[in-house]
DNA sequence: TATAAGATTTACT
DNA sequence: GTAAATCTTATAT
């Protein structure tokens, strides 16, 4: 389990890249499933025209972005897919991490249970499949990533820097110049175990 | 109160 | 490659 001030570090950026390789976990109703993050993408407030809370936009649904780091953004996109984030930096500081993808590593019959499909490479392979893998819904908005529900860990999973990928963060064509910025972090790596 | 659009996934052609 | 599924949120009447 990750300590409470590692979210509250104020480069979005850095900590987007370090959680490639950490562990999510879950434990939802007695069922306990994890799966090391392969994909991220950070969004770092208010400039950021991809972000939620892009201009101060404070909303009954932001809100949770402006709290202390170290809690979950979950929300529903297109009325079908829960997105979970990781809420980072200080209090009024809007910044967040999308998890876009994991490796399943623990509890593997429950998330292909949950997924309806066998283990493949793409299982858990974008934002609504992670979600879904893992057992989070609305229910799990605003909670502590510190807790006993949904937390992040770190298995001393290395990582190679040059199997680090940097790109364009997906979906948010939108965002006009934003859409462009390398915000997205991805290890091809899967050779985990 | 009503409307439009969205940090997507899936199945089908 | 295209389209359908599906509902909350933000913004405008």
């Amino acid at each position: 389990m990750l300590k409470a001030f590692y979210y509250l570090n104020k480069d979005v950026l850095f900590l987007a890249e370090d959680l490639i390789g950490k562990t999510l976990c879950t434990n939802i109703n007695n069922i306990f499933t994890c799966g090391i993050i392969t994909e991220t993408e950070a969004y770092a407030g208010v400039n950021d025209k991809a972000s939620h809370a892009y201009n101060d936009r404070r909303t009954n649904r932001t809100e949770i972005m402006y709290s202390k780091g170290g809690v979950s953004y979950v929300y529903l996109c297109y009325g079908i897919h829960h997105l979970f984030n990781i809420v980072t930096n200080a209090k009024d500081i809007p910044h967040a991490i999308l998890i876009r993808a994991i490796y399943p590593s623990i509890g593997i019959e429950e998330i292909e249970e949950r997924r309806g499909r066998k283990l493949s490479k793409n299982l858990c392979v974008g934002p609504g499949k992670v979600s879904q893998a893992l057992g989070i819904n609305l229910l799990h908005n605003n909670l502590s990533l510190t807790g006993k529900e949904i937390w992040v860990q770190d298995d001393g999973v290395k990582i190679n820097p040059s199997d680090i990928q940097v790109g364009p963060r997906i979906g948010v064509d939108y965002a006009e110049e934003d859409a462009k910025l390398p915000y997205r972090f991805w290890t091809t790596n899967y050779d985990f175990k």
